[in-house]
DNA sequence: TTGTAGGCGTTATCAT
DNA sequence: ATGATAACGCCTACAA
């Protein structure tokens, strides 16, 4: 037995044989995958592999004849560069990793991830750049080493982490080393070769409270934060406690955890004397207003995010909606730009105060 | 200027230099990315570079001495192989690529490709294969040629198809052409180097119906059915035909594209008269649910596929779960199976009736 | 059982 | 402006 029991793939006889008869268009043998080369264009235009290089690299110095004729010839063949050679070659990947927690609060988490992924995918296939999606339970049950190791094996030269939270060791290291350009979505992390991009939560979390507490007559609020191993929490409470200060509220605080059944829980317990309940998350106002109603109770709730499950959750409430596609797109963008050099930096994305209804979001 | 603009990537100088010194652990350029390569663990273990190479791709025929040096070496070294080159070199890639419709019904959509997602790339992980996802719409703005080659290129040599319907030219040529290994979900596509997998249809869609006629007087039923686009519309159908002809119920079908929207239009229009409404997807059943409420009636109601949403939309339905999540855990397994030269063949998943409420998709 | 050497498709250096 | 050619890191037929 030659062949390795665990190995992976569809035998191509004859692969080796290739080049025995030059280049491989000649070598028909069953079962065998015409990878158009490098080569093979450079015969069909007439010219040396090295030109071919040139022009599908954009290099100055190519007669534009040459250009052209190398240009046809790559478009008869539907010729493609080989991605992984390139890579080996050049050593310099145009391949960006992305890091998704798919296991968040089941229902929001799959609904951002969704926009997350297709955003950046788009985004990445705009610019040519392929991506790869991680879990942060793959990168976190890795050593930094193991990580560092897995992602330039995989080519992998930008890194854009949707989920960053102070329990992620392994991303942290990763970033904190530099030898990798990354993009921490809602994570304050910047340094030479890191940016950072998210919402302005302090500002959002104001506004959206402020809207709704002009609309309505109140002057105590219960707030339910989020947890502190996500970034965005802190922000989020000291917009609150801004406007708290500001428009003489009494504020009640409590954690939330960013989850549903929690802030069922808290709403029961605390919100019996509160005019309103403001919620650093849109799950979190759902699971209270459903329990006010069960309450029957009614007192002004809001949100934020603006997922689409809040047009579901009977009542209208304010909330802050990010477009996190766009914030996936520009996230691709930023770490192309680091990844061509540029330093890092932080970027606040436009934020939105909306009312989400049924309507508006059924399909 | 010696380097394109276009190119993307950090500078490593002295990186060309180093087989100077043969081997890079000397040449710590500042700057130089280190890639401990298969070279530095046959040094370090103090065998030829074959012999690495055999005991990472478990050959037989190394003695179990030898094997254990590399081994430590291989771990002393944080060693990972460089996909890249080992793709280029065996061309045979462990690579497959994720079809993904993300612009499917918003919500339901999310829930369900999220669900495929992470259940595909745990299993991918597990077997050790990498995975790149793909949508839809990038494939099928391809020509069939131009998908073949990108696939190549990516050194991709399983897919699955998530999403396959009858709109997709593209990957449906590339299933035909049997060129790489593929898995249809959802999809009766099946021939030496494909597979498909999906739950029941019919006995799914005839057991949902059953129970919810058993537990209701129900004699008739309005039946809103899927668009033809995709393949398990007509399955469905005819499951519910079944049981119509079995339990002579008065049967009147009506086409609501799995939308949410048409779903309420046709309840408003033909509901009247009917005892109950069954419907072909979960977002059919919440826009059916939602408008009888409006209408201030009650009838039952089921659907189909078992999303957490159905848990917010009131009043309990009975709907199909399908475990979305192992059947795309399946999908890779299959995939894999494909890969290593075995056929192609239909794979039937378990689906479950269940009755969702709040309390169990609240977290 | 182990080692040697040639090749995978591309890029980059250096002549021409 | 163009063309040889040596890497890139790994695999594998074949020799030892």
């Amino acid at each position: 037995m030659r062949f390795p029991k665990t190995r992976i793939g569809i035998r191509f006889p004859g692969a080796k044989d290739r080049h025995l008869i030059f280049g491989n268009t000649a070598a028909a043998n069953a079962g065998d995958t015409f990878m158009t080369s490098i080569r093979d264009v450079a015969r069909e235009a007439g010219v040396a592999i090295s030109t071919v290089s040139k022009v599908l690299n954009h290099y100055p110095n190519v007669s534009a004849d040459t250009k052209e004729k190398v240009e046809s010839a790559v478009e008869k063949l539907h010729f493609v560069p080989n991605a992984a050679a390139a890579a080996l070659s050049s050593k310099q990947a145009a391949r960006i990793a992305l890091v998704l927690d798919p296991s968040r609060n089941s229902s929001i988490g799959d609904e951002i991830n969704m926009q997350y992924i297709s955003g950046a995918l788009n985004s990445a296939m705009e610019l040519k750049l392929d991506a790869v999606t991680l879990f942060s339970a793959m990168t976190e049950e890795r050593t930094p080493e193991e990580m560092t190791q897995y992602l330039q094996t995989q080519c992998v030269t930008g890194v854009i982490v949707f989920c960053m939270n102070r329990n992620m060791s392994t991303m942290r290291r990763i970033i904190d080393e530099q030898q990798f350009c990354c993009v921490a979505v809602d994570a304050p992390l910047v340094n030479r070769r890191t940016s950072c991009i998210s919402v302005d939560n302090v500002k959002a979390q104001y506004d959206v409270a402020a809207r709704m507490i002009r609309e309505n007559n109140v002057k105590k609020v219960l707030y339910l934060r989020g947890s502190s191993d996500g970034y965005v929490a802190e922000d989020r409470l000291i917009g609150m406690q801004r406007l708290a200060s500001e428009k003489s509220l009494s504020l009640v605080v409590a954690n939330g955890e960013f989850s549903e059944k929690k802030a069922r829980e808290l709403t029961g317990d605390l919100a019996a004397d509160r005019d309103a309940v403001v919620c650093a998350s849109d799950m979190m106002a759902i699971g209270t207003m459903r329990r006010l109603t069960e309450m029957d109770i009614f007192k002004p709730v809001c949100g934020f995010d603006g997922i689409s499950l809040m047009g579901y959750a009977g009542n209208r409430m304010y909330t802050v909606r990010q477009d996190f596609g766009r914030i996936a797109a520009e996230s691709v963008r930023e770490v192309y730009r680091l990844m061509n050099g540029a330093e890092g930096r932080k970027i606040i994305m436009p934020h939105e105060i909306v009312r989400m209804k049924y309507e508006d979001v059924i399909a």
